[in-house]
DNA sequence: CCGCGGGCCTGAGAGC
DNA sequence: TGCTCTCAGGCCCGCG
């Protein structure tokens, strides 16, 4: 589920019970997460500090005092949660909702903090890995990522290079981390409409011949950056799954212009019916009438 | 090298 | 009510 807004607002969310806490206590219920834990997953957690956290692309980067660096997927479904250590029971209204929850946490931090942080993965494409942080470099789940978009060094023309050549679909580029890294389906979707781009036009076309960016890589990076910018201002978005740590529900779903609303009228004035179609066995939404 | 499709999981919602 | 079917925001892998 969560793209770059979500894990944002997820790492925001942790940093203040995670940043400079010690893990006391770590609960691994479930191993089989996208990938199997280690068997040492606790032991390597336990009685260290965490220096710092941060994300790249859809992966949420946890320092720690031991050298190493927890990596962490939320993949389709996964989500965390933060509690005060015994007082997370909650009056009876809420009681179902929490025990539903429970079913699927699989992890569980207890901070020095006095904060506990479950990860709850229904489908569990969610991982958590850990690795060496002079490691990290050649780490094959970062290795092949593309820019941050909203990193300075991203911009129309190394857009335009990594769309050079491509046969493929804008959609599809967008959508391939190595070209760009933190977008999946809803946002861009959302920064194509921005653009005024169709997401069936070839990726190649948003450069010349010799690989210069034109008009439509410099609005692609610009409505990139402004989609995902609104939308962490916003939380994220909130489908199915994403929650905020804190069990507050993202607002961007209310502003999105197209995604998910097939048939609806597209907000500007000249646009017309917002249409989906299948791109790579995933749903696209635009509106034929602005994108081009 | 590239692009495509399958598979991994569970849950929600639609249709019968 | 309950069954079955489809779909869901991701990513890796193997195939041609």
């Amino acid at each position: 589920m969560p793209e770059l807004p979500e894990v944002e607002t997820v790492k925001r969310g942790l940093e203040p019970v995670m940043d400079g806490a010690r893990f006391e206590r770590v609960e691994a219920r479930r191993q089989d997460l996208r990938w199997p834990l280690p068997g040492d997953f606790v032991a390597r957690l336990e009685g260290k500090t965490v220096r710092g956290l941060g994300r790249r692309a859809k992966y949420i980067t946890v320092d720690l005092s031991s050298g190493e660096v927890l990596l962490i997927h939320l993949g389709m479904s996964g989500s965390f949660r933060v509690t005060q250590d015994g007082s997370e029971r909650r009056a009876g209204k809420y009681h179902h909702q929490h025990d539903q929850h429970l079913t699927h946490d699989h992890v569980v931090f207890h901070m020095s903090s006095g904060a506990r942080i479950s990860f709850n993965d229904p489908r569990r494409f969610g991982s958590m890995k850990l690795v060496a942080r002079e490691a990290l470099d050649a780490e094959p789940l970062l290795r092949a990522l593309g820019p941050e978009p909203l990193g300075d060094e991203f911009d129309a023309a190394l857009l335009a290079r990594a769309c050079g050549g491509k046969k493929t679909s804008l959609k599809a580029a967008l959508s391939d981390q190595r070209v760009v890294a933190g977008l999946g389906n809803i946002y861009v979707c959302e920064a194509l409409w921005r653009a005024k781009l169709s997401p069936k036009r070839r990726a190649s076309t948003i450069a010349t011949r010799s690989g210069v960016p034109n008009e439509r890589a410099q609005a692609l990076v610009e409505a990139i950056r402004h989609v995902l910018n609104e939308a962490i201002q916003a939380g994220g978005s909130s489908l199915r799954d994403h929650k905020r740590t804190d069990g507050e529900l993202g607002m961007f779903q209310h502003h999105f212009a197209v995604y998910d609303r097939e048939s609806e009228r597209c907000p500007r004035r000249d646009g017309g019916i917002v249409k989906r179609i299948v791109q790579g066995g995933r749903s696209t939404f635009f509106c034929p009438a602005c994108q081009r």
